[in-house]
RNA sequence: GCGGACGUGGUGGAACUGGUAGACACACAGGACUUAAAAUCCUGAGGCUUAACCGCCGUGCGGGUUCGACUCCCGCCGUCCGCACCA
């Protein structure tokens, strides 16, 4: 038996040379290759290693069903990289696992009556297998998914540290209410006031919800990124702009008495521009503003001024389109640098109330929403900044705000001074009054940035591990106690929250003073998963969230890929929790940053169809006739019209994608893989053509082709080599300069020009091929070895297949990536371009070695030269050895 | 409105810190092999002019710096993306 099974291995292990056109049957040999990794366990990574370390990380998928090849791009890219890093020494760590908690699997549990759990793990299985057949070289003994007891487990630990730590805290605040679902929505989920689900007019609610104190890091979390020189400069602006630091000063402003509101003294006012304060014309504040709600209280009108401003829509058209509206309290407020200066009290619908302090001063001359304001309901505009070539006699505002630079006018001691000055002027004036006992006006940095709201009414998440008691408050369920497990037997038949309809599991006693208490009900936002898994990759298995040993080998990750769609909440998230979680306890040491190198990688896009009556089409239900402009499109089965759309990112919802397993089975990965990285930047955008395709189909073929041919041909390389001719000497020096340059492009993450220069190589190995000289067998056959080991990281079955073919037993996945010989690097003639006037008229071949003299002699003697110089005399000639020549006349 | 990126043949794109623009691929055309097709191989090609060489033009448009600009600077035009009443 044992025997039987051997004999089978081997015959199924050497390839079968290709008598003629033989073909390459990649699904299958396929299988074969992933198998034998699998079973050589080549893709494990050691926690105990001597190598230096390389975490290479793509962003984890949520497991929605199944993979396209609009997914595979991002896995590739990882995959090349890990595969080149493993190939030149590293001990790398390239896991896997899944970001499994979230709302499509209660959705689709409410509608196909499937268990949130059992949909989920089904399609992990599913994709699973999927991501096994693309070849990637995983540890997948490293695998986990975040509903996985085990890791949100830990993660509630986690949470406990925050809370403790002071970082996770409970406040009231608004949401997002859905009516009808009894659900709180993302604000991506309201649309047009409307909920995305169930269409009903959004409501909003206060409700008390936990909260990250990731304001506490926003000045880190800023200046750090100066440090993250290998992250897209376009994603560390985009956390720069959502973080939003500015700099400006708080102003109390004293309430006329003759009026004020019980209790009620003074208005304190954000502001950045402290040195326009002699343009201020109004004060403004917000309908949420509790000076407006204690003037609303006996102003019926202003109250209903204030509940429309509240009905108005969130939503970004509306946001947009909304008129600058305001009504005056009749409130009036002293100037705080003129005493006898009175201002109006306005509630206005453009002041926010949970930026800055909720009330501004309206300055209409420097602030285009403040003259529209003030234009409205004409109220006076000063300017107090002249623009540098205006007259101050003749200056005035008219439709524009000026907001630019220039000189101070109408502004009493800070007159001629430029902004900056009177800035700092003001700053230190009202920083010497006092109002109240407290300063007039004090510096103070404000951020955009809020604090992160986790809670979620939903069942399919983490549990927040907390009971609350009537007499203990808000009470940690102790570390014994853990996890809060979700209970399996929720009803997902009715909108709500699961967990807090349960019959029993929130009825609990209080671990403090064990009376009757209810378990918190919210699960935590799935981004907090997301925060951390690549942490806890380091050691899946361990007891506590974080072993300290295993953390501090292998972060940061070393390469981190995923889509640009990620650059500001879950990069910022997990950026803010890492040092959160170190701050709270957890053995990470010094590191502050997860997250050395960022690529952000373009998506797969392809032709959207659209069938007459509107419907989606996916490209396997639709023929395509013609070329170019005749191109139409109809029905695969019922031949009717179909309409070409636009290309887009391959989606679902739009049906435009390509199954993974389809074009598996056709093609094989290897193709799949090759495609992706072919032609475009990784960075940009690739469209899924069935051209683009075939091209990759055949270069596998041809590779393969070629490099059965050359094993039949060549003989096994001699340890000693050979004397070369020029053909021998121009294929290795194109080999390893091919070599040099391949490698730098992977370590570059420049696929699509590494994938150029092999297709050089593989046009000089097989036109070489053609020719005979003594001792060309030994370069073609290094050649084709070299060639080989080079596409292995993109192509790594083929590039097994081949290796075989060329008489190895060993596993090309194990061999070390091969050395350049730096001395084919150099040639020894050089070729470069001469140019009359900076136009290129000839080029030269000349001896490296030769001198400047020389190669100025050449070049003014070629023919071209002087037919260009016309005879005119030559006034300069520049010589940039191994560059050019410019001969200036 | 604010911020950013990009613009190169029929197409995707290449060109290292300024130094032969169009590598490589796709599509196309011609040829070879074949009874034929597919597959494969060879050849050609930025545009204009030309029989051909030569020549001229050419990296969105206009200017500038430089011996020399796809690359740097200034001003436009266009496309895409992010943020958006942030005081």
């Amino acid at each position: 038996m044992a025997l039987i099974t051997a004999a089978i291995e081997r015959t199924v292990k050497r390839p079968i040379s290709l008598m003629g056109n033989e073909r390459y049957n990649a699904p299958a040999r396929e299988k074969h290759w992933q198998q034998m990794w699998e079973e050589a366990g080549v893709f494990t990574a050691s926690n105990n290693d001597e190598r230096p370390k390389c975490y290479v990380l793509e962003m984890f998928p949520y497991p929605s069903g199944r993979i396209h090849v609009g997914h595979s791009r991002n896995y590739t890219m990882g995959d090349v990289f890990a595969r080149y890093k493993r190939a030149r020494g590293f001990n790398v760590l390239h896991p896997m696992g899944w970001d499994a908690f979230g709302m499509p699997a209660e959705n689709a549990a409410m509608e196909r009556k499937t268990h949130p759990a059992q949909w989920t793990y089904a399609n992990i299985a599913a994709m699973r297998q999927q991501l096994k057949s693309m070849g990637l070289s995983i540890d997948w003994q490293r695998e986990f998914a975040t509903c996985d007891v085990n890791y949100y487990k830990q993660q509630q630990k986690l949470f406990l540290d925050l809370l403790k730590k002071g970082l996770a805290y409970r406040r009231s605040a608004k949401v997002n209410w859905d009516p009808v679902d009894h659900t709180v929505l993302a604000n991506e989920q309201v649309i047009d006031g409307r909920g995305w689900r169930s269409g009903a007019l959004v409501e909003t609610k206060e409700l008390t919800q936990w909260f990250f104190r990731i304001t506490e890091y926003a000045d880190e979390l800023l200046e750090a990124l100066n440090t993250l020189d290998q992250w897209p400069e376009k994603v560390r602006l985009m956390q720069a702009n959502w973080i939003g630091r500015s700099e400006g000063m708080l102003v109390r402003w004293a309430l006329d008495p003759a009026n004020a509101p019980k209790g009620i003294s003074e208005v304190e006012v954000y502001t950045t521009r402290p040195d326009t304060l002699f343009g201020a014309s109004f004060l403004a504040v917000s309908p949420d503003h509790p000076l407006a709600l204690a003037a609303a209280a006996d102003n019926p009108k202003l109250k209903e001024f204030c509940d429309e401003c509240r009905r108005q829509g969130t939503s970004v058209v509306e946001l947009e389109s909304a008129e600058k509206k305001g009504f005056d309290t009749g409130l009036r407020v002293q100037h705080p640098l003129d005493k006898d200066w009175l201002l109006p009290v306005w509630v206005a619908n453009f002041v926010l109330m949970d930026y800055g302090t909720g009330a501004i001063f309206g300055c209409p001359s420097g602030d285009q929403r403040d003259l529209d304001f003030a234009r409205k309901y004409d109220l006076p505009v000063r300017p107090v900044i002249l623009p540098p070539g205006e007259n101050a006699e003749t200056f005035a505002i008219g439709d524009e705000a000026v907001d630019g630079d220039g000189s101070m006018i109408n502004s009493d001691f800070l007159d001629g001074l430029d902004p900056k000055s009177a800035f700092e002027k003001v700053v230190d004036r009202l920083g010497a009054m006092t109002i109240g006992g407290r300063p007039v006006g004090e510096r103070k940095v404000n951020f955009r940035l809020r604090d992160w709201g986790i809670s979620r009414q939903r069942y399919w998440g983490c549990p927040i591990p907390i009971i609350h008691c009537e007499s203990c408050g808000a009470v940690p369920v102790p570390d014994d106690q853990l996890p809060v497990e979700l209970p399996a037997d929720a009803t997902f038949d009715k909108p709500g929250n699961p967990l807090d309809r349960h019959p029993t599991w929130k009825h609990v006693t209080c671990p403090k003073c064990q009376g009757p208490a209810v378990r918190e009900t919210d699960t935590m936002d799935t981004f907090v998963d997301s925060s951390w898994y690549f942490v806890r990759f380091t050691a899946p298995d361990a007891d506590t969230p974080v072993d300290a040993r295993a953390a501090q080998y292998w972060l940061p990750v070393d390469q981190y890929i995923g889509g640009i769609e990620h650059a500001i909440l879950h990069l910022l998230y997990s950026r803010f929790f890492f040092r959160a979680i170190s701050d709270a306890g957890q053995g990470i040491g010094q590191l502050r940053e997860p997250f050395r190198a960022l690529f952000t990688q373009g998506m797969v896009t392809h032709e959207t169809y659209k069938s007459q009556n509107g419907e989606w089409l996916s490209p396997d239900e639709v023929k395509i006739d013609g070329d170019g402009k005749n191109r139409a499109a109809r029905h695969a089965v019922s031949a009717n019209p179909v309409t070409i759309g636009p290309i887009e990112k391959m989606s679902k919802s739009k049906k435009n994608v390509v199954d993974l397993d389809a074009f598996v089975g056709e093609y094989g990965a290897d193709t799949a893989r090759w495609f992706v990285l072919s032609d475009s930047p990784p960075e940009r955008d690739v469209i899924y053509t069935e051209v683009g395709v075939e091209g990759a189909r055949r270069y596998v073929q041809r590779a393969w082709r070629l490099i059965d041919e050359i094993a039949q041909k060549t003989p096994q390389r001699a340890d000693v080599m050979p004397e070369f001719g020029p053909e021998g000497i121009a294929l290795r020096r194109a080999a390893h300069k091919t070599l040099h340059s391949v490698g730098g492009h992977i370590e570059g993450l420049r696929f699509n020009v590494a994938v150029a220069t092999l297709y050089e190589f593989t046009n000089v190995l097989s036109s070489t091929l053609q020719k005979s000289e003594d001792g060309l067998d030994w370069a073609l056959r290094e050649g084709a070895e070299l060639l080989v080991q080079m596409i292995a990281p993109m192509m790594p079955h083929l590039a097994e297949e081949c290796w075989a073919r060329l008489g190895y037993n060993t596993l090309l996945a194990k061999q070390p990536w091969p050395v350049a010989e730096p001395a084919l690097l150099v040639d020894d003639v050089m070729t470069i371009a001469v140019q009359v006037n900076g136009k290129r008229r000839d080029e030269l071949t000349i001896a490296r070695s030769a001198s400047k003299e020389e190669i100025e002699a050449a070049a003014l003697a070629l023919e071209p030269v002087t037919r260009a110089l016309e005879g005119k005399p030559v006034k300069k000639v520049i010589v940039v050895p191994q560059r050019i020549v410019n001969v200036v006349a």
